[in-house]
DNA sequence: CTGGGGACGGGGCCC
DNA sequence: TGGGCCCCGTCCCCA
């Protein structure tokens, strides 16, 4: 017989213990912060604590001691929560970093729920920006009050996967509903602490030379994990006061009677705009504006990290087709006619293409030879060239020539063989006329 | 310290 | 309207 309460009261005991530092075992330090936990209990919750723990078990019985600087205590203190309850409290201010977090600490669960909340959040912000044109204020607006989207991914979610339940105890949102109106408002301090640098500058731009406002200097930095750093927000980086958002919000969505309370412009800011008629979709996440929606779903994919297209001759991942499409033929197709040593143009009679791995570049004959590679074999017959997928082949392998084009899967050996390898330049000499000072 | 190469994000155009 | 492609500017890494 199961008792399914059992669980839960485990889980709660445990947490009690974690709250009144009772048999902890571990300290975590996060940017000067110290979290204390149980060893056992983060063994089980993440990759990253499984492989630390297993290892500093081997070394000695002595308390563990993590430290981390990929990310706040802030986000640290979701992530364990979550460990200790199952409920994750994200919000649209949060959801990237814990993500960004969640998977430096290879915690799988919490990164679909992370993209489940992002994509839902877009579907909602499409929908209500229906909503926008036909309800009034009134049929829109509850409470106001800080309603942050919390999670349940836990046992008590029996009957539903982890991303697609919420717990109906905090009277919270409905995913894939048709109803978002609980956003947790944020200092605009934190709003776009996870704006990229990139996106931070053009803004901050945009945002002096139309409202004619500065920028305030007193931003919390968040220091974060490779990936997200680029989405991070940098000291003094244009964060808007919560002032300058709510003018924003005011000039960009101009329709009075619309709001969902304080926090609730985040999403929403994705709506048409009608001083703006050509600039139409607003970044959720950031105060970017795209012409198209597909230029938005595009963006988007630097806020979540998300990289759909992986080089499948060395494993690289991209967020963009083209990206990868420019990365192959830069790297693994050798499609620059310039001697990679001394830097001049080469033809298919002055140069030949290396391959060193799943490298290719070309060497005009002199470097060859000073390099003495020229004598390296290849055997002509079974070297094709790499083929990069057309259109609607996004999923099938990539493969050498048409030959084997199914089955041959390209595998980075590290190897640093070089192989020569007679061309037919006919193709890139037609792509060299066509060829611009910045194509590289 | 500097320059080059590669990655990446935004914008625009074409189909 | 969306996808693909190209151009441009910027950042980061490395030699």
């Amino acid at each position: 017989m199961e008792i399914s309460s059992h669980q839960f009261h485990l889980l709660q005991q445990l947490n009690e213990q974690r709250r009144q530092d009772l048999f902890c075992d571990c300290s975590i330090l996060v940017e000067g912060k110290v979290f204390k936990a149980h060893r056992n209990v983060l063994f089980a919750s993440s990759g990253y604590f499984k492989m630390l723990l297993s290892q500093s078990s081997k070394e000695t019985s002595q308390p563990t001691t993590a430290t981390f600087q990929a990310f706040s205590p802030d986000t640290f203190t979701v992530i364990l929560d979550f460990v200790y309850s199952g409920k994750l409290s994200l919000t649209g201010q949060n959801v990237i970093e814990v993500m960004s977090a969640a998977s430096y600490l290879q915690m799988t669960d919490v990164i679909s729920v992370c993209k489940t909340f992002i994509k839902s959040s877009l579907d909602i912000s499409e929908k209500e920006k229906d909503r926008y044109f036909s309800l009034s204020d009134k049929d829109v607006n509850s409470n106001g009050v800080d309603r942050s989207s919390l999670y349940s991914a836990g046992w008590r979610a029996e009957s539903s996967p982890p991303h697609s339940h919420l717990n109906p105890e905090q009277g919270t949102c409905m995913m894939g509903g048709s109803v978002w109106s609980n956003f947790s408002y944020y200092p605009a301090s934190q709003r776009n602490a996870h704006l990229s640098k990139h996106e931070n500058r053009q803004d901050s731009v945009k945002k002096s030379r139309h409202l004619g406002l500065q920028q305030p200097p007193d931003i919390p930095h968040y220091k974060s994990s490779k990936l997200e750093d680029r989405a991070s927000e940098p000291p003094g980086h244009s964060a808007q006061s919560e002032e300058q958002v709510q003018i924003e919000a005011e000039v960009e969505s101009p329709h009075v009677g619309y709001q969902y309370g304080q926090g609730s412009d985040f999403f929403l800011n994705s709506f048409l705009t009608d001083d703006l008629p050509r600039m139409r979709f607003k970044c959720p996440f950031c105060t970017h504006v795209v012409k198209r929606k597909a230029d938005l779903k595009r963006h988007l994919r630097c806020h979540t990290g998300e990289r759909p297209y992986p080089c499948e001759a060395c494993g690289k991942r991209f967020s963009r087709l083209d990206h990868l499409s420019s990365h192959f033929r830069t790297i693994h197709q050798a499609c620059k006619p310039i001697c990679r040593k001394c830097k001049r143009h080469v033809t298919e009679l002055t140069g030949q293409v290396v391959q060193e791995g799943t490298r290719r570049y070309r060497l005009c004959n002199e470097c060859l030879a000073e390099a003495g590679i020229d004598s390296i074999r290849i055997d002509l017959d079974t070297e094709a060239p790499l083929e990069f997928p057309q259109e609607g082949d996004k999923d099938s392998r990539w493969h050498y020539g048409e030959d084997n084009k199914s089955d041959v899967e390209i595998v980075e050996d590290g190897s640093t063989d070089l192989v020569i390898q007679q061309v037919d330049d006919s193709e890139d000499e037609a792509e060299e006329k066509e060829v611009k000072p910045n194509i590289r």
